[in-house]
DNA sequence: TGCCGGGGTAATCAATCGATTACCATTGGT
DNA sequence: ACCAATGGTAATCGATTGATTACCCCGGCA
């Protein structure tokens, strides 16, 4: 019997994966060497055992890209759970543990997405099924959740996507910024963005409920 | 006389810059040909033209970086004077005004994003230069902007860094989103993501006006 | 025990690429 | 007209790299 669903296999085929993955997400695909793949999978250098196990450096990029863009599947669940068993008392913590766990989830899949960003355009492929996995997908899930709130808290936003957009579109943004650059926005830490995004999210929330804000009349001293 | 301030000149050293920067941005640095270079700086691939111009290969990416990133200076004197220029009166418009602005400044750097990106882990220096020029000083005067506006109408935010990674965040995010995915945030064009994001922060820019927002009392139906 | 195949290694091939060198065509100054 | 510098080309070197082939070690099985 054979238990695929191991989250971490030690078959040599699962170290050239992972290995794989690794190296090109630091130093790309032209970047990095089929001797280098096998060095750091346990294998001796330029001796071709990674042929034994694919046909060539691109099939690796594309089982391994595949077998991660599936496991995403599971982190969307992980999400729609956590953000379920958060309790619904007090808003701003729901804020708060909604923010935390998805930067949290962000960085587990930090690696495929530093892939998908430096390789998007050599493999259109593989960019458009991670986008599909991920982005779309929790953006759409984002976007159920942000209209279910709302209506808790008063009214659904007016126009659900764009508020998606935004709402969500920052915590992307923060993580986004590491991936891309290696610093978050400049001044701001974790803590202070998260405290940031609570307030800025609640404040929108409530704000739906007690004046529509495509009103044009403008609320100043 | 050499009139180096000239925005595009014709030069077979800044062809060269100008294929190597665009070629990079698509195929990556290990990705790119010196010979691809040449051929499409109108030279004949693989004859060594670019050594004329240039000591190796990576010179010519530093060179490119280096003068495009002293160029974003420009981009963000313009951005000032843009907003500086906006009609106070109306407060969406002016938001518009900016988003827009924003928006058409961050597509003219591109290409310059790209390099960052795929480069940024090879090139540590070029992704803190581009850095340091563009994210810094964006959000630096981001914020500006965003304390005197929310003093103009009431007072400013409690947070200043906090919220300028949310609001100009959301700018950011949008255009990360189709630099790296080479579409939007799934639903949203730019008009609606700009409609959603003035509608956002007028009233977050409201909201600091009206009440404290660290006052825990929730405010809801 | 004898065999057989999966999986690892050594060695090598052919192609590509960065870099170098020698050469030449054009141009502007004297 | 001559010369020197600028800038482009042809040809080539040496290193790297993806891929291939022959070999072999070892464990399971009849």
């Amino acid at each position: 019997m054979t238990t695929t669903a191991s989250p971490v296999e030690n078959t040599t085929r699962q170290r050239i994966i992972d290995a794989a993955l690794r190296l090109i997400a630091e130093r790309g695909y032209r970047g990095t060497t089929v001797g280098q793949i096998e060095e750091a999978a346990g294998l001796t250098p330029r001796a071709g055992g990674l042929y034994k196990h694919f046909a060539s450096k691109r099939e690796v990029l594309a089982a391994a890209m595949v077998q991660r863009t599936e496991a995403i599947d599971q982190v969307v669940t992980t999400l729609r759970q956590a953000v379920r068993d958060t309790p619904v008392e007090d808003l701003r913590s729901e804020l708060e543990t909604i923010a935390r766990s998805m930067l949290r989830e962000f960085e587990n899949e930090r690696t495929l997405l530093r892939v998908a960003m430096k390789e998007g355009d050599q493999f259109p492929e593989l960019r458009r099924e991670f986008y599909d996995r991920f982005p779309r997908r929790g953006y759409a899930e984002a976007q159920r959740w942000l209209v279910a709130t709302g209506e808790r808290h008063g009214r659904a936003p007016a126009d659900p996507e764009g508020m998606t957009a935004i709402v969500f579109g920052g915590l992307v943004h923060y993580h986004l910024m590491q991936t891309v650059f290696d610093e978050p926005p400049p001044g701001v830490d974790e803590d202070r963005f998260v405290d940031a995004w609570v307030e800025a999210t609640a404040t929108l929330l409530r704000s739906w409920g007690v004046a529509n804000p495509s009103d044009p009349k403008e609320a100043t001293a």
